[in-house]
DNA sequence: GCCAACGTTGGC
DNA sequence: GCCAACGTTGGC
C-alpha cells in the first residue's frame, strides 16, 4: 500500500483541524507534478501530514486516502484564492483527493531531525529548493520515519 | 521579514 | 524553443 505526504500551513488547516473534521478535502494544490501523484494515490494510501510555513515545521501526523481524485471545485470559483481562469470546466485542470484523519502526533517531528538523518537524504521534502508539496514516501522511508514518531 | 530557489509565463 | 522576468514557496 503506498504512502505519501502532504503538506499544509497550520495557519489555514491543520492536523487538528482534521481531528476535528475527521475528513477533509486536500484543495488548492497548483502544481502539476504534485497534482500527478494526487491522481496516483488510491484509497487506504497513507500520508503524512507535514505542517509548512510555521512555527514548528515538520510531520505532525498522518491520514488515509478516503476518495480518490476528482475536480477541485475552487478553481472556477472566482472568490476563492485558487481560482484558474485559465481551466477550462469541461476538462478541469486541477483535482483534489479527500483525506481522513488517522493520528496526531504529541508533538511535530522537526523537519530539522529528517535533514540531518542520512536514511532520509532522498526524500523530496529534505532537498535543497524543494517546494512539492505532495511527494511519494517508500516503504522504507515510511517504516523509518514511523520509528522517530515523537 | 528576508531572500534563495523554484515553476510559470510570454516575448522574441 | 530559449530564457528573462515575475510571482510564489517556505525555511530561517
Amino acid at each position: 500500500m503506498p504512502h505519501w505526504l502532504m503538506k499544509t500551513e497550520p495557519d489555514l488547516f491543520s492536523i487538528r483541524d482534521l481531528f476535528r473534521q475527521k475528513t477533509s478535502p486536500w484543495d488548492g494544490v497548483r502544481n502539476y507534478q504534485a497534482r500527478n501523484f494526487m491522481d496516483q494515490m488510491r484509497l487506504g494510501d497513507t500520508v503524512f501530514i507535514y505542517h509548512s510555513s510555521c512555527k514548528d515545521v515538520g510531520i505532525a501526523g498522518i491520514g488515509e486516502v478516503v476518495r480518490e481524485s476528482y475536480p477541485d471545485v475552487s478553481q472556477f470559483d472566482e472568490k476563492s484564492p485558487y481560482f484558474d481562469a485559465k481551466s477550462d470546466p469541461a476538462k478541469p485542470r486541477w483535482r483534489r483527493v479527500d483525506i481522513g484523519f488517522v493520528e496526531a502526533w504529541p508533538a511535530v517531528l522537526p523537519l530539522a531531525r529528517l535533514k540531518s538523518d542520512p536514511a532520509l537524504s532522498d526524500m523530496a521534502l529534505v532537498q535543497k529548493g524543494s517546494r512539492l508539496s505532495v511527494m511519494p514516501v517508500t516503504e522504507q522511508q515510511w517504516h523509518y520515519i514511523l520509528g522517530l514518531k515523537p
